[in-house]
RNA sequence: GCGACCGUAGUUCAAUUGGUUAGAGCGUCGGCUUGUGAUGCCGGAAGUUGCGGGUUCAAGUCCCGUCGGUCGCCCCA
């Protein structure tokens, strides 16, 4: 007899359901409500874009945009990606949608991004993401905003703060002018130590030489340690640029680690870079992390206009926070026979109408259905059968406590709630 | 893309140095005669041991390949 295969799930993509997807489900709609605190505004952009709105603002020679987009031609013949982050497509908008009009705008978005990556704990194809940005602001003060937004955001999740354990690193990688003569300088140093470095950082050093700063690898730890800092490179409105986020996250009473070594991978970032990270993670340390890119929307195209803003992964966000409690059941309602059935129907859209969660059962004997009801966690059980039809009254029976007692079917959306 | 470890019922795990018919908890289904759960008792179903080759009298166990998972590297949120 042919066997008909099961299809797999593809590589990387997750099924999220139970616990995890309360988890994921509570980090949502935090972000959602402490935005809007912080009144950034909520859109929604599409998943996939032409290809080149990445390429363009991204860098060419990223890995993410070198080898982990899923792009494809469509029946158009158009080339198209699937979005590998959010700024870019923020960025696009801002541009084609007459945004500019709204400048300086604040705006929230989140749902699914996909990179072809290697999957491991924390780090998926398709994965999810929140994001913040504010486009068209060149002040510090927007920096602020979004860091302090970050922070709020991380201590009502529970996992910023005095025992949180997720701390946040910042740094500058100054405007364009500091980050070009910083640059040569990181390149003149790490020439000069060649030998000193690993395999991998000899790469670097021809696509990213920042990226050498933040090896991981024992071996480039000298020659890194001992490169020169970007602060003698800062030019005086760089510098003036920093202190003013230091000192407007200390008036917002929000902890920060200058951190000189950290880096961004992407091309756009100038100025502010920050990373809030955990050491509970393993491998995958970043929580939320962005920065300024004022070179990027010049990049597509458009008017040169500044930028700033975060992303934060929303599975690494859900593998931090405490399991929420799962939703409960007001009541289950318990129909016992054909008549009681269909009255139950009416009842149970009743008791729904009046905001009630409520759960039918409409399988199996009495004693299965009140066992049910009680793994479903429901406060209370609705029974109904031939005798409570007559009397006009159900047998609610708390189930928490045992007790049982008639309750008219007119009261029952009272009694219940 | 590179390296290491791991793949056994729906699920979490067992299975002596390779040796009868691959077991258990949880879940699931049924029963313990009338309409009462959380705590009882009895029973059933459910596995081509990820997949494909190989070694051997004999493979869940050893070897190779492949797919998947995990942990690093890389990259990044």
């Amino acid at each position: 007899m042919a066997r008909i295969e099961t299809p797999k799930r593809v590589r990387g993509t997750q099924d999220i359901f139970g616990d995890e997807q309360r988890r994921f489900a509570h980090v949502l709609s935090t972000f959602e409500r402490v935005r809007a605190l912080y009144c950034f505004q909520r859109v929604d952009i599409p998943i996939f874009e032409a290809t080149e709105v990445f390429s363009r603002s991204i860098g060419e020679t990223t890995d993410v945009v070198s080898k982990e987009m899923y792009t494809f031609p469509d029946r158009g013949g158009d080339l198209l990606t699937l979005r590998p982050e959010f700024t870019a497509g923020l960025a696009r908008a801002y541009l084609t949608e007459g945004w500019q009009q709204y400048a300086p705008l604040k705006l929230a978005t989140s749902g699914p991004v996909f990179r072809y990556e290697r999957p491991q704990k924390g780090r998926y194809r398709q994965f999810h993401q929140i994001d913040a940005e504010v486009i068209g602001a060149a002040e510090p003060a927007a920096d602020v905003e979004l860091l302090v937004l970050a922070d709020q955001l991380l201590r009502e999740l529970g996992i910023a703060g005095e025992n949180g354990g997720v701390t946040l690193q910042l740094n500058t990688l100054g405007d364009a002018e500091t980050r070009d003569a910083w640059r040569a300088a990181l390149v003149a140093h790490f020439e000069a130590h060649r030998d000193d470095l690993s395999e991998d950082s000899l790469k670097r050093l021809d696509k990213n030489p920042l990226r050498i700063l933040d090896s991981k690898d024992p071996k480039d730890r000298p020659a890194a340690d001992s490169a020169p800092d970007i602060d003698a490179f800062l030019t005086p409105d760089a510098r003036a640029f920093f202190d003013a986020v230091t000192a407007g996250l200390d008036a917002a009473g929000v902890a920060w680690t200058r951190n000189p070594r950290l880096v961004r991978g992407l091309d756009y970032y100038r100025h502010t870079a920050f990373e809030f990270v955990t050491d509970r993670l393993g491998a995958q340390g970043t929580v939320l992390a962005g920065g300024r890119y004022d070179g990027l929307i010049g990049s597509l195209g458009g008017p040169e206009t500044p930028g700033v803003g975060w992303a934060a992964g929303v599975e690494r966000l859900a593998m931090l926070v405490a399991e929420p409690a799962a939703t409960t059941i007001d009541a289950v309602v318990v129909p016992m026979g054909a008549a009681a059935e269909a009255h139950c129907v009416g009842l149970t859209a009743t008791l729904r109408r009046a905001g009630l969660a409520i759960e039918m059962s409409y399988r199996g004997k009495m004693k299965q259905r009140l066992a049910k009801a009680d793994a479903l966690g429901a406060r209370a059980a609705v029974i109904v059968g031939d005798d409570e039809l007559a009397k006009g009254a159900a047998a609610v029976k708390l189930l928490g406590a045992g007790t049982q007692s008639d309750v008219a079917f007119a009261d029952l959306p009272e009694a219940l709630r």
